[in-house]
DNA sequence: CTGTTAGCGCCTTCAG
DNA sequence: CTGAAGGCGCTAACAG
């Protein structure tokens, strides 16, 4: 059994070049686009092109160019919503550029996002797109002395100014939080993650404010951090339910969260029980299935790709100024029939 | 505003060289770890490259091994729950070995698949993965051709004999399908996606199987094709319970449509109305909310997403026999408790 | 408008 | 065990 054989060595740019009767400097020059090439030649270089079925080795341009047309992205975990629409979007907006992504994940943890920026380091990446796996970002500086532009997306980290593309968390958890005083409630629970996290503590400060301001009291017994899992979302809800005198209504800091305690809600019959309401960030494809969600926190997570992409492609090109810049998208609050509930929006109603 | 200034230059092979006396000959074979270097030397190497920060531009080895330790991926959407678990695992499995994942969306089209294919095939990766967007594959023959690997996941197409990784559709739709007729139902509809994607074929042909061999008949009223999409769920679901005489019991063919259709059910009220059940394709976080679901089979994407990579592995290192290789994966069929509902098992219970 | 000439950073025979 | 030298495929001055 033959072993490792690489791909065909492939035609070059020389072997065009002869075909054609030029040198490989025009052939370069009009697979680059370079207008100062006759129409004729480059013409004739064309057809050689397609006659030989040649083909660009981005790998030799790259080492020549030091640019790779690659964008390289690291998340806590590929297998999340947020990160799936988010790499979904953002290659539609560098695809038409000739850009690709090259994607991993750090597992949620600080040593692995080290790992990982050496592999982009190596492969000389254009751009990184990073969603910090914690609050800190001090490892993330020998990165960025490179020079390689560096953009976090969704969260930010404390100790580092960089680029960041985010939404307003405090705004869309202030709003969500509103709408449930405006429909009555006066207590009012909070389901959320971590405080290390910037997203669940800007959500909790958008919270308390909207409290705050109605001149409500935020109890603490009746506020839970955890992670921004499916089981904690779970757990959360248990214990707030299982104290005496817990509210009808609650705030959740994200849709795992919400899943766990919606599901916590089902599982111990409380759907018949009681008139539990919630509020909570983030719409998906199920979210029609989350029965006691009243209002819901729309992320415009496509536009935040869009921007990403965006903001990676500039600095790349240099045409914007070296200031860090910190780009904030509004939410979007949703009401939701309590009955009956309505298909998403890209769906019937 | 300086325009399109690369990453810094960087340390290379040759200062290394020099600060440590050596040739850079002698630094490659202490990076690759070719054992004929004597010891001191190559630990004086070694000090020299951690001192000057030296890290290995995987460009330029490419250009000159022709291998990038980059595993292309090709997906009809990036942003699906099916996808990103198997990036996931494939993710973990390949940095062990210092791979890396370039992924891009072929947007369900023909032609964008190919684009991709060029993209990659320029970028030199060493091996693709595709899950393909229809049942058609002829174009991606010239792909093929190159000599680079080549693995389809998840789908088959009907025109190309390739590699491929897959799970037991027929079997999981017949075990589902059965259990269902042993809990006494007698008629049951289908709810599926296009013939056109082999998976919704093979998940037909274990449901037609399995009504077969008990003696039931398929109704063809209560068969509907569509789309594997939420919205397809959803009108299905309306369409078939708006006819006289709708079937109590549905095999629903992936998660997506079931999403849907409990959503129509949830919409409409049919919640109190009827007694509705379904078997259904697909276990996610959030399978607890699919209040109808009495059975489910539970795809080992994790196993998938790993078994492709060393699949990949083994044709880059060309240690495995070049008749192509179709890998079948066994289903799990799980038996949802009608009340109380349980969180998935990495939860509690 | 076009060709010549150097490399980009690394690996890899081939000599020593 | 180690060094010298050539080249992977392409681009970018610099001449003409």
């Amino acid at each position: 059994m033959m072993g490792g054989e690489k791909a065909a060595p492939g035609v070059t740019i020389r072997e065009v070049a002869k075909a054609a009767g030029v040198s490989t400097a025009t052939v370069s020059r009009v697979l680059n686009a370079d207008p100062r090439v006759s129409p004729d030649t480059a013409r004739r270089v064309r057809e050689c092109v397609a006659e030989l079925g040649y083909k660009m080795n981005q790998v030799a341009r790259s080492l020549k160019t030091r640019a790779t047309r690659t964008i390289g992205v690291v998340a806590p975990r590929l297998a999340s919503d947020f990160f799936m629409l988010l790499a979904e979007s953002m290659d539609r907006e560098l695809s038409a550029y000739g850009y690709g992504l090259f994607v991993c994940s750090s597992r949620e943890s600080v040593s692995e996002e080290e790992q990982r920026l050496q592999l982009m380091a190596e492969r000389l990446v254009d751009a990184v797109v990073m969603i910090p796996a914690t609050d800190r970002g001090t490892h993330y500086r020998p990165f960025i002395g490179r020079g390689t532009p560096f953009v976090l997306v969704d969260r930010l980290v404390s100790d580092l100014e960089a680029d960041a593309v985010l939404v307003d968390n405090a705004g869309g958890a202030r709003d969500a939080t509103r709408a449930l005083i405006a429909d009555g409630y006066r207590r009012i629970g909070f389901l959320g993650g971590s405080l290390e996290v910037s997203t669940a503590r800007e959500r909790y400060e958008g919270f308390t404010e909207a409290m705050a301001e109605a001149g409500l009291a935020v109890e603490e017994d009746f506020v839970r951090f955890g992670s921004l899992h499916v089981e904690s979302g779970y757990l959360s809800m248990a214990e707030m339910l299982a104290r005496p005198g817990a509210p009808e209504a609650y705030f959740i800091v994200n849709a795992d969260t919400h899943v766990g305690a919606t599901n916590y809600l089902m599982t111990e019959g409380w759907a018949s029980r009681g008139r539990i309401v919630f509020a909570s960030f983030d719409e998906m494809p199920y979210s029609p299935l989350l029965q006691f969600c009243r209002w819901s926190v729309s992320q415009p997570i496509d536009e935040l790709g869009a921007r990403t992409a965006r903001l990676a492609l500039d600095r790349i090109g240099g045409t914007v100024p070296p200031e860090p810049e910190i780009i904030r998208l509004g939410t979007k609050l949703i009401r939701h029939d309590v009955r009956p509930r309505t298909l998403r929006s890209d769906g019937f109603d």
